[in-house]
DNA sequence: TAAATAAGTTTCGAGTCGATACTATTGTTA
DNA sequence: TAACAATAGTATCGACTCGAAACTTATTTA
């Protein structure tokens, strides 16, 4: 067998898997990576168009799901203040302790059964595989606020760190968690 | 952040990404799993029930997306001579050159493009995590059959292979490929 | 201020997917 | 061997997915 074959095989299974486990709670598969992502992410980048550019699917299909988990109690919207346009998207009490119990546990429960090397290794080979797919694809990598080259430690007023991008001060909690702004250093 | 929850992000991502490029020359990703699968499977293996068994799907939805395969004229169906609840499904030529143009030749080329080294540890690391999954959820590996404790090397009479367990001949293109009943040695 | 752009929503059509019910055929067992 | 169970698939339902395209408000830009 080719190797080529191989790996899209080993991929399209793996994601097959991981699709499958997201049919829990209630919830479908894309409901979970938005709530997923809702859970994770700073609050410059809790809108539908970050939601649409982080889950790389269309508008229209992201004001479907986000809807979907309105009804279900799981997501508020609000209106910005400064752009009318735009919409803030805020986790509720269940939305939050939903997330707690990702679909996806199962597949975690299988990773810590693997030996401690293992678990590092593939770890890093996704790693590898989501950011050389995002480089080529030309998509935003979404990454961890504290790892971006306009993150600010320790700013002396105020808060304890700044964001140099967007002016704004960030807590410690905030600074772990996704921005779409996230640019490498 | 921790760890378990990285995980379980790249995870999701990752399927995201693999599921968008599913779309592509007018199929849905569903499609072009069992269009895959088909293009790989033994002639043990290419029925409706396999596939199921193999995308951990329901029989209702195999049967649904085999349908629209068929209608675009990339699967035909015939009926088992031995057992007439049976379906023996065959690729056309049309499906056997679309197999050959897979929708996740992007994924493909993103691999291709890493350092040796990575594109193996990559593999290895999928391979290590499919297997164990699989395993947990005690679904069957479909592994190729050529690996098989049922596989028997350079049969003297005949055909070059046999297998022990279902009394057959085996062709050496025929064990290259994918068997429901491969189970490791 | 008019035109372009951007953020979201709405609608459409084909498909997905689990669940359930159903048909036909084959195995088992009493 | 007749009755029952198991197996292979199909059919239908309802909620949802997803890309595409049209559409509404806002906000920029020229």
């Amino acid at each position: 067998m080719n190797k080529p074959r191989q790996f899209i095989s080993l991929l399209s299974r793996i994601s097959r898997l991981v699709n499958h486990d997201g049919h829990a709670e209630g919830l479908k598969p894309a409901q979970w990576d938005a709530l997923r992502y809702l859970a994770q992410a700073n609050r410059f980048s809790r809108s539908p168009g970050a939601l649409t550019s982080y889950l790389g699917a269309t508008k229209g299909t992201i004001s479907q799901t986000l809807m979907s988990l309105e009804k279900k109690g799981f997501v508020v919207k609000t209106q910005d203040l400064h752009d009318k346009r735009s919409v803030a998207l805020e986790l509720t009490t269940a939305g939050k302790n939903l997330a707690k119990e990702d679909a996806l546990q199962p597949f975690q429960k299988i990773l810590s059964d693997l030996p401690a090397n293992d678990q590092k290794d593939i770890t890093t080979a996704l790693e590898k595989l989501l950011l050389a797919k995002l480089r080529s694809d030309g998509n935003k990598p979404f990454g961890i606020c504290n790892t971006c080259r306009h993150f600010r430690k320790n700013n002396p007023s105020g808060s304890p760190h700044f964001c140099d991008l967007l002016k704004e001060p960030l807590s410690d909690a905030g600074s772990e968690k996704i921005c779409i702004e996230q640019a490498a250093i």
